[in-house]
DNA sequence: CCAAAAGTGTTCTCTCTACACCCATGC
DNA sequence: GCATGGGTGTAGAGAGAACACTTTTGG
């Protein structure tokens, strides 16, 4: 470490005090950790990875990165899910910053949490592995285990933003393949919202907004009277948005 | 710079160098900055300044400042809300982070956005004067004038929070002296929602909640009827809180 | 024919909206 | 007495909530 140049050493001083003289106050970092929420088997999972490096070594965690010095928050929000996942094109959005002094144990870090809603199976198959995590699993948000960090914390305010969103906007549908049926929808929402909806009050509303495009198509495969596939029509959406729906 | 002890260089060079090594990509720090909302003579204004100090010298911006080491981002938020107003017990909120590469010509600095709703008139006067600005002045937020870094930017995104955000939340009170009338009460909504609304029905619905608490008072100095005075009661909020109203 | 989920209407209640006039006060 | 804002009620429309049975399909 101080066998090099010593013009590197020079330069590095220099950059410091300039900095120090203007701008940072100490030495700091940011990061981004994402709740990555799926749908699957009528439940409501999240993307959870078994950390393989101090701290917190084998602790399961929220996936999360560095942001790195030539990229936005955003930028980097999506180069994260997408080296997480494999994945892009994925409604996601920012929700909340947390910035307790001792939230990492090696030094100041802000972490700006994202949240963004997957579409679990289907034909898009999300490979979560990076080099920092023994393995990932998608868990039930009712069975979460013990979190590092204050990723519990994360987590809870995360679920809390989508608890809200799913009222107003249309983030169900992020959730679902493109084509489903009435009955999954409405699982969504009983999943998220945490409560039993009545099904003819709940297909109702749906229909009446009128953005729900009907495929006359049927499911099949399924061992009882197939149900009518549907799909999100968003350009009907568009134009209804001004004036803030109530799902 | 270059004249000191070069132990110090040495520890500089060492703390870098253990910091690089598990932390930090880059030298970066985090800043504050303060959308302060105020009610006065049936406007809304926000608290602006007008810098002297390089960037942006001469500017007009939103009262912000540097996060230190030892405080959390709620800590900090409170700290410089109280340097520049002298308040505190005040509702506020993060609501967003800035983090464009280049929002700050200097170097990196992500900003972590809040606001707050501070009482104007009355008894509490606010003196905003801090040695980096020249000046402090309320202003019309119809009538804003052009913004330093992307402080228009994190303006809007507050302006919008509290839109949606009175809709559910009492937060209209905190912008009223303690003891208000329904005409006033009206008012705020009307400017922040930027739209008229029934005398008749706002009335009923703001009674309906039961949260408000007659004072059986009178205003007095005024040309015309008195009006009632009233008291937001944060008691029998509180209770109501969890079923998430509509105003 | 049975199990499992799809699909479908009506009634009642409550909330939202639209709307206009008299009252109290200071000047 | 007039200008200014304070204060009040009702009717109609629309949205939300409660509620149960028939249909279709695969096995």
């Amino acid at each position: 470490m101080f066998t090099g140049n010593k013009y590197i050493y020079l330069l590095l001083i220099f950059k410091i005090s300039v900095l120090k003289e203007v701008l940072p106050k100490f030495n700091s970092t940011f990061s981004i950790d994402c709740v990555l929420f799926g749908f699957d088997e009528g439940e409501l999972k999240i993307l959870l990875i078994e950390r393989n490096e101090e701290p917190f070594k084998d602790w399961w965690a929220l996936p999360g990165n560095l942001v790195e010095e030539n990229e936005s928050l955003d930028q980097s929000a999506t180069r994260i899910l997408h080296e997480l996942t494999g994945l892009s094109d994925i409604y996601m959005e920012q929700y909340y910053t947390f910035g307790d002094v001792n939230r990492h144990p090696q030094g100041r870090v802000v972490s700006i949490a994202y949240y963004a809603l997957l579409r679990l199976g289907g034909d898009k198959v999300v490979k979560p592995i990076s080099n920092y995590a023994k393995q990932a699993y998608w868990i039930n948000v009712k069975d979460l285990p013990k979190l590092a960090f204050d990723h519990q914390q994360i987590f809870e305010k995360g679920m809390e933003k989508i608890m809200r969103r799913i009222k107003h906007q249309p983030i169900a549908f992020e959730l679902l393949p493109e084509k489903f049926t009435l009955t999954q929808l409405q699982n969504v929402y009983e999943v998220i919202l945490n409560k039993k909806l009545d099904k003819r009050n709940f297909r109702k509303k749906m229909l009446s907004f009128g953005v729900l495009r009907d495929l006359n198509e049927k499911q099949y495969g399924v061992s009882f009277r197939a149900a009518t596939l549907y799909k999100f029509d968003k350009r009907k959406y568009a134009k209804l948005f001004s004036k803030e729906i109530s799902f």
